[in-house]
DNA sequence: ACTACATTTAACGTGTTGGTTAAGTGACTG
DNA sequence: CAGTCACTTAACCAACACGTTAAATGTAGT
């Protein structure tokens, strides 16, 4: 998991197909260990060591109740990944080819990339460890 | 990387900060392996491996334009993982705060769950594998 | 206290990841 | 055609992910 931030941390927690199923499960309803089991093919200590790695990601909370432990999603940091996903909306939603077209135009001028689309408002340099320092 | 689907892919790939960053360099602009490598703390060949991550997650496409080889963004599988996402927008969204409660209370009649607030329309069963066949 | 149940932790095997350096490949350039 | 530039591939390593089974922990009931 080479990074260790949160916005990594959620999207491996969301790599994994098992634990988007426990996520799934989770949202329609809280459920203990042995509840997300059951449907799976994999042993307890597996699905165990799943909810430590959404609770980690910040995904899910776990309560104790009694003998039970009771895993609830908290999808917060969904928002985040959401929002770093959403920047890059230009890049396949079709409502906005009007304004890719205006702007690639733009960019055009300045260099001959062309792809007839292309918008400029370009997302967070997020620099992973060395900065970004372009254009020297 | 456990799943080897679509969306396991895209997340998994996501969920490296280099990848990140690449993929912010590409919203900028195409570039080469070169130009992408000289702001990263990291060789060219870990860069190079890097982008075959994401052109395997379809993140990317790649040409060869003589002994350049460029890579550009091609940010349809976002949508896939935006959309997904998206099925949890209810769970942060506090827009969404009177819809919740009415239906936290119609989810309430039939457990005893409660949270205040909770949707009814669960996202997609997402079976890694076995059926889930919970209800039973 | 003894037992049962729910869950976690430990120990282990195995595959993958992410980095490195060194060697290969392909395309242009003199 | 030799050299150089722009990569990629190979070989290697350390760390981690994900699964297993077996043992430990914590809580409840008898």
């Amino acid at each position: 998991m080479s990074g260790s931030d949160q916005l990594s941390a959620v999207f491996s927690a969301l790599a994994d197909p098992t634990r988007r199923a426990i996520l799934a499960e989770l949202a329609d309803r809280d459920a203990t260990v042995t509840e997300l089991t059951a449907p799976l093919p994999i042993s307890m200590p597996a699905v165990s060591r799943h909810l430590k790695a959404l609770e980690r990601a910040g995904l899910i909370s776990r309560t104790r109740s009694g003998k039970l432990r009771m895993s609830r999603i908290e999808a917060a940091p969904l928002r985040e990944a959401a929002e770093w996903i959403e920047r890059y909306r230009r890049f396949w939603d079709t409502s906005l080819t009007r304004l890719d077209a205006h702007l690639a135009a733009v960019q055009a001028a300045g260099r001959p990339t062309d792809r007839t689309a292309h918008g400029p408002a370009f997302p967070d340099r997020e620099s992973p460890s060395k900065a970004h320092d372009k254009e020297n």
